[in-house]
DNA sequence: GTGCGCCTTCGAGTGCACTCGAAGTCAAGC
DNA sequence: GCTTGACTTCGAGTGCACTCGAAGGCGCAC
C-alpha cells in the first residue's frame, strides 16, 4: 500500500497476490498458474515494483473460475470460456451454451454421487447394527 | 466356457476378465491393476489355462469398490479398507468409522458442489435473459 | 497344424493439475 | 548501507489413477 492509501484509505482497492490468494482460497502458485495457462481474462496489472495488483473485477473472475473447476470443469475449458469472454460482446450464445453443458454435467454426477451415497450409507447401516449386537 | 457349462449350464457362474469389465464398467487393464494394487480381497481364482475367473462375489466386491471410488475416495483408502476386509471379524468398528468418514466428506462435497451449481444456475439465467433481448 | 483371439506379465507412458525450488529483484525498516 | 521478506520468472518435479504396448502362451475352429 501506498503513503496516500494509508493516509485516506484506497482509491480503487487492490490486492496483493497473497491478499487475493487469501480472498480466493487458492494458493499464490496457483493464481500465477492460471495466468499463464490464459484462465484468467487479461494479464493481472502490476504496481511499478513489477508486482501484481489484483482488481476486484479479477478477484470475482478467478472465484467464478474457482467455480467451474470445483464443480469439476477441466482447466482446458475454463480456457475456453475465459476466451469467449476476453472476445468480446457478440458471443453471448456460445458461452450459454457451454456453461448449459457444464451444469448438464454436473446435475448428472450430482445425481450419479448421490446415488452411490445412499449405497454406501446402507452399508453403513448394515455395520451399525452388527457392531450393536457385538457390544 | 467349458463343455459341461455349455450342455448343463455353469455349476457356479464365474467369469472371465473381459465379461468382468462388461459387469462392472472398467477395462480389463484396470481390473488388472486393481487386483496388483491389493483392492480385491483376494487374488482372483484363476482357470487351468492361467486365465482370471471373477466370482460373483468378487463382481459385488468391485462394484463396492467403484462406489467408493466414484464418490472420490483415493486408491490408497479403498486398500485400507479391502485391508480390514480381508483381515476378517472383529476390526468391524474400524470399517464402519472409515466408510462414515468418507461419508461425511462426501455429503460435504455434495453440499458445495450444489452451492456452486447454483450460482452457475444464475449466471446462465443472466446470459439466457441477455440472449432473450439480443435476439 | 495353423491362425485367431483372448489371455498373461511387466514396465513404461500419459494426462491432469498443480506444486515446488532456485535465483534474482525491490521497497521498507533499522 | 544492509537485512528482511514478499515478490518475480522459469523450468522441473510430484501425485494420482490409470492406460498402453510389447512379447509371449493357450485352446478352439477350420
Amino acid at each position: 500500500m501506498s503513503v496516500a492509501e494509508v493516509v485516506a484509505g484506497p482509491v480503487v482497492t487492490s490486492l496483493s497476490i497473497a491478499e487475493a490468494a487469501e480472498a480466493t482460497g487458492l494458493t499464490t502458485h496457483t493464481l500465477r498458474y492460471y495466468e499463464r495457462d490464459g484462465l484468467l481474462l487479461d494479464a493481472v496489472d502490476r504496481a511499478s515494483s513489477g508486482h501484481r495488483r489484483y482488481s476486484q473485477d479479477d478477484v470475482g473472475w478467478i472465484r467464478m473460475v474457482t467455480r467451474l473447476r470445483s464443480t469439476g470443469m477441466p482447466i482446458r475449458e475454463v480456457r475456453q470460456y475465459a476466451e469467449l469472454v476476453r472476445a468480446g460482446d457478440g458471443n453471448e450464445a456460445e458461452r450459454l451454451q457451454l456453461l448449459v453443458a457444464h451444469r448438464d454435467r454436473v446435475r448428472q454426477q450430482l445425481a450419479e454421487v448421490a446415488t452411490h451415497l445412499e449405497a454406501i450409507e446402507y452399508k453403513i447401516g448394515l455395520y451399525e447394527r452388527s457392531t450393536c449386537t457385538l457390544t
